[in-house]
RNA sequence: UGGCCUAUGGUGUAACUGGCAACACGUCUGGUUUUGGUCCAGAAGAGUCUAGGUUCGAUCCCUAGUAGGCCAACCA
């Protein structure tokens, strides 16, 4: 699998056999800055720098911005830093308004050569001539307009002596193509909106068609990948390089890959920004969006994420790919990584008849099986301590492995118990388990009793030596599996109630030399980072994802 | 009354561009285990959308269907 390329490799190697210098590869990742990057970006974060990577090539990082009404300095930083956090350096960085005066001046050469003209039609008279995908369009009663006259019209426009919708400059192609990007495409348009790196330099500004390939060429990129729907546009786009495309130099080849969808969210900055707007979700780092942002404060790691895009794999077919990917993926990274806490969290005590008043005693505990070098930790034992309420069961059912009466269970790093009586409370609920304990069982004490195998292990808090932490879990803010096909307005149908719940939970005293950011599995439970919201002194861990449970899978 | 793209187990991706379909996730067994985690061993699950054709032989090539997707923003 790993010595299979992807189509994207293959038509890179075939160019390369025909001839294509290795050292003129440069490849380049061209958000736009309107809303924070997402999974779906990270394919294409991962599929363009790791080809750099390969191939010893250039990458630039390039910013589109050409339509400064919703962009913004602040989504500018947001994802350089989202793109440094994944591990990745780009050689330069660049954006397409850098190039607004080389667009213009070709714009000019355009209307030059009569492909280019000033249509002064309202936008509904530009669409209703534009046809249908089955019937041709019609031409616009400004198409014949002379070069002086659109020269000038166009440099009026370029002065703001022109109103937004007054006029807008098309090139010049073909009004009855079968591809209606073929019939005389928009290609700048007059906003008053004030630009995030231009200012008010600028009030014309180029159409993402336009301007991408232009880009592409200025910055001699090699190969531009883009998503599947943008398939159509290619021939766009190799029509605008034939206008200006030296021989000499490299021609940008656009090519297209099916975008990644995930089960259960939707991957669509208009719709995640409707999600931040309106408030049903805190912010576009809230741990349930899929923004990189919001998975990196759900807990997952930049080796999760990047090992996700690529057993994911590069295509042009439409795919849905299932959670349980992703959730693999966090496991398998944060397993090996992630030192070992106690945390309970809905608790019930336990009182270990058979020790001292007072008792004290610390216990060594392994940070992670997975990793001897992570070392040790010390616990403290005392005569009461908390399990985990389901850990306990008056009236097991078969194959329960956890406590109940008369049944003894290791405490994890500690002793064997035995319950010997419960307390109910007046509704009858469980209150209490007297327990007594193995002295002679302690773990790591290399006794015979130590060795001894009982069917359950569990997590345990001394009752008194714990601190309180807050625990945030998370469910897929969607119950559809794809919501990507409803309209942001429908979303409150098929929102989950139930996505986040907050509750409170005890930990090992260890736990509060947690920094924010640190990531750890409690053990049995899953795997929580500490967010970055932490009082200090009541830390709140995000739930990344649950362990793997089969006990759980057979109850159901 | 159009153009373009896609079609392989539940999901995703492969198959040296013609040689009896592989990998990962998921599912199910069993083993190990002081996490019902990890790890290890194994199993089930598609005969590659359909119908023709070329070929000794087709997932791969051709033809015609069928299904799904994209295209009618002064968005990208």
């Amino acid at each position: 699998m790993n010595d299979s390329r992807n189509f994207i490799e293959i038509i890179i190697d075939q160019d390369l056999q025909n001839g294509l210098d290795p050292d003129k590869l440069c490849f380049r990742f061209p958000p736009e800055p309107n809303g924070f990057l997402h999974v779906g970006h990270v394919k294409a974060i991962v599929l363009n720098f790791e080809l750099a990577k390969k191939y010893s090539a250039k990458i630039n990082l390039r910013f589109d911005d050409t339509n400064p009404e919703n962009e913004d300095q602040k989504y500018i930083d947001a994802i350089k830093s989202d793109v440094n956090w994944l591990g990745y350096s780009w050689d330069e960085e660049r954006y397409a308004s850098d190039y607004f005066q080389q667009l213009y001046d070709w714009s000019l050469k355009l209307i030059n050569e009569d492909k280019a003209y000033v249509d002064s039609q309202t936008s509904e008279e530009i669409a209703n001539q534009k046809g249908t995908p089955k019937e041709p369009g019609k031409n616009s009663p400004f198409r014949n307009r002379t070069a002086e006259e659109n020269t000038m019209l166009f440099k009026q426009m370029k002065e703001g002596k022109a109103e937004p919708g007054q006029h807008v400059l098309r090139a010049k192609i073909d009004m009855s193509s079968p591809n209606m990007l073929m019939r005389d495409p928009v290609i700048y348009r007059v906003l008053n909106a004030s630009h995030p790196r231009t200012k008010s330099d600028w009030v014309v500004f180029p159409m993402y068609d336009w301007t991408h390939g232009e880009s592409d060429y200025i910055e001699q990129i090699s190969h531009s990948l883009c998503t599947l729907e943008f398939k159509p546009h290619r021939e766009l786009y190799d029509w605008f390089l034939d206008q200006v495309v030296d021989k000499d130099k490299i021609r940008p080849k656009q090519r297209e890959f099916a975008r990644l969808n995930l089960s259960h969210t939707i991957t669509s900055k208009r719709k995640l920004l409707y999600l931040v707007e309106n408030n049903i979700v805190d912010g576009w780092d809230d741990p349930r969006m899929p923004t990189i942002s919001g998975l990196r404060r759900r807990g997952y790691t930049p080796e999760s994420l990047k090992s996700f895009v690529r057993a994911a794999g590069v295509a042009k077919r439409e795919n849905v790919i299932e959670m349980s990917l992703l959730e693999f993926c966090v496991r398998e990274d944060l397993n090996k990584k992630c030192n070992r806490m106690m945390v309970v969290q809905n608790p019930i005590k336990i009182t270990i008849t058979n020790l001292e008043e007072g008792h004290e005693e610390m216990l060594i505990v392994e940070n992670n099986p997975e990793d001897p070098s992570a070392g040790n930790r010390e616990m403290v034992f005392t005569k009461t301590v908390l399990i985990e309420r389901e850990d306990f069961s008056d009236n097991p059912p078969k194959k329960f492995f956890r406590l109940s009466p008369g049944n003894e269970v290791r405490l994890k790093g500690a002793y064997i118990i035995k319950a010997n009586k419960v307390i109910y409370n007046k509704e009858g609920f469980v209150d209490e388990v007297e327990c007594t304990y193995d002295p002679k069982s302690k773990s790591g004490s290399g006794s015979e009793e130590s060795k001894r195998k009982v069917k359950g292990t569990l997590h345990w808090v001394s009752s008194t030596k714990n601190i309180h932490i807050t625990i945030r879990e998370y469910d897929r803010l969607f119950e559809h599996p794809s919501p990507g096909q409803f309209p942001p307005e429908e979303f409150y149908k098929i929102l989950n109630p139930n996505s986040m719940s907050v509750s409170t939970a005890r930990a090992e005293l260890e736990m509060s030399k947690a920094k924010t950011g640190d990531s750890f599995q409690f053990q049995r439970k899953g795997y929580y980072i500490m967010d970055k919201a932490s009082p200090s002194q009541n830390m709140i861990f995000n739930k990344t994802v649950s362990l793997r449970d089969n006990w759980k899978k057979q109850a159901k």
